[in-house]
DNA sequence: CAGTATCCAGCTAGATACTG
DNA sequence: CAGTATCTAGCTGGATACTG
């Protein structure tokens, strides 16, 4: 029976990583992937680029052009975004894919394990932008009461 | 209609705030919540403390002193937990209640604004533990491609 | 118990310059 | 275009010592 031995395997992998153990490989994995080019690369190679809002979480995954991410990323640095692109590759989550054109076109597309960890971090980025006034009005709140 | 409202005033906070653009006050806020120990700050409180596997996602949050969260993050520092519970606080995450026993108690719990984060990252503590081992493969892979 | 305060090594990440 | 290489300011986070 498939489906019992996928639903053990989960269950042994569960119980054999616990990222509340420093030691535990899982708590370094978590420090890597709760990072916030992490989250923005990835959410940006499951947009449509066009960086309409709510754009994206869309169905399918693109491919995105590191000239593309670099745009989409405002503001991020060429090393922190090639750190990540090769991080993220290194770690089976995205693919690059290099056409040998003049001059070279190096496209970054998700893997189904790169998507399934897009899943989760993509309600990061949204929580972030959904409840900003909140968290704005809880600080004004709190700065008050300390000064 | 409420229901209007507060569907108009999500949408519209939605399109006021973007994390891909980098003077946005939301990639700041990405920038917090994407942590290690802000993840593992809420699982803990949303455990029953027992550190049992899967012990995370229980119920109902539950209050924690200070001196269980050390215990339960295994390895962090008295100053980056501190920080981490006072950044937690001051965005409204979580309360902060000391009782004047000798000595002092101090316990920490999740507010609901804190319980829906909650929701989002518990994810990532979960996909690193159960994709430990692909990741794990998939860097031996890498590797040996580039040596 | 639940912190605060201080010091410092080391890593991060931005800026800058250069390349196949 | 898609990077690599280098330098460095400054921030992070651990260690240590002290306190109401």
């Amino acid at each position: 029976m498939t489906t019992t031995t996928a639903a053990r395997k989960r269950v042994q992998a569960k119980a054999e990583y616990d990222a509340f153990l420093a030691q535990c490989p899982s708590r370094k994995l978590l420090d890597r992937i709760a990072d916030k080019w992490v989250t923005l690369v990835l959410a940006a190679l499951r947009s449509d680029g066009s960086h309409r809002f709510g754009a994206d979480c869309a169905g399918e995954p693109r491919p995105m052009r590191y000239s593309e991410l670099s745009r989409l990323l405002a503001g991020v640095s060429q090393k922190m975004l090639t750190q990540t692109l090769r991080s993220l590759e290194r770690d089976g989550l995205i693919t690059r894919t290099v056409v040998p054109t003049v001059p070279v076109t190096v496209t970054y597309e998700l893997t189904d394990l790169g998507v399934s960890l897009h899943e989760v971090v993509r309600g990061l980025k949204g929580w972030a932008e959904t409840h900003m006034d909140d968290v704005l009005a809880n600080r004004a709140t709190y700065d008050n009461q300390v000064a």
